[in-house]
DNA sequence: AGTACATATTCGTTTAAGCGAATATAATTC
DNA sequence: GAATTATATTCGCTTAAACGAATATGTACT
């Protein structure tokens, strides 16, 4: 029964799931590792508007950041409650097979695996798991 | 792959399970049939507050309603989606653990066992499964 | 019909979040 | 060290949602 154990906040995971563009955000990240430039090209959405909700699912304990220069790149952390995890599993094979996510992973696969990269992304570093299938 | 089913709203369910009151609401309610007084009474706050939030979570299709004459039940409805539903089940299973959602619990079910139960919820029905207990 | 009771809804206000535009910060390059 | 690039933050505004207080609706009872 973990008596002692702190209860965990679930009401801010679901505030942090709450929202389609985090649910898209957390999509493209999976169980990779993904530089924000991708993220923003793949959402077709403003800069600021992605650090902003990158910013809020940090607070949220769900994903966490890493610099490497000037380039930050963003992975998921499970949640350290069972419960919360399960949930959080669950919802990732929901993304998987939701469609308009399948079609947002489409479009960051193609940004990085074309040969003409856009502009914003070329020099950039590629997500560290499809970087890693070439 | 289920290419034809209509994609779900799965931030629609989020964003009616990031609140504090609708989660203690769903947690007393659990698989019972529980009245509204009942609701009112347990948490101890307004009855409009209450009430606004069951309609939120009735328009979410989280919960149905059953009229009893001046008196309204409110039960749990799961998800449809295969996803959804379990993300749904994994919530209850950490609402029956979490201490602030066991005292709720407590707090109700004294309420309907207590030999001289408040003003209010004299003549209430009470919560179908605790009454079929007695 | 009229009163009483349970629940729902509306009103006005406050607060949290979202957004685009502009600006700030941090690292890189020249 | 000045310019460039990637990302973060701030500002001003708009919208959603929460709340208490007041009011409306629906049912039962006399």
């Amino acid at each position: 029964m973990k008596r002692n154990a702190k209860d965990f906040d679930m009401e801010l995971l679901f505030r942090a799931l709450a929202d389609e563009t985090r649910l898209r955000l957390l999509n493209l990240i999976g169980n990779d590792e993904v530089c924000v430039c991708y993220l923003v090209e793949a959402l077709r959405t403003s800069q600021p508007k992605i650090s902003r909700h990158l910013a809020y699912l940090r607070r949220a304990g769900v994903v966490e950041a890493r610099r490497e220069g000037k380039w930050m790149h963003y992975r998921v952390v499970e949640p350290a409650d069972t419960y919360a995890r399960k949930i959080f599993q669950e919802l990732c094979l929901w993304l998987m097979q939701d469609q308009k996510m399948q079609r947002d992973r489409a479009r960051l696969a193609k940004l990085c695996c074309t040969p003409q990269p856009p502009v914003q992304l070329q020099g950039a570093p590629r997500p560290l798991r499809i970087a890693a299938e070439r």
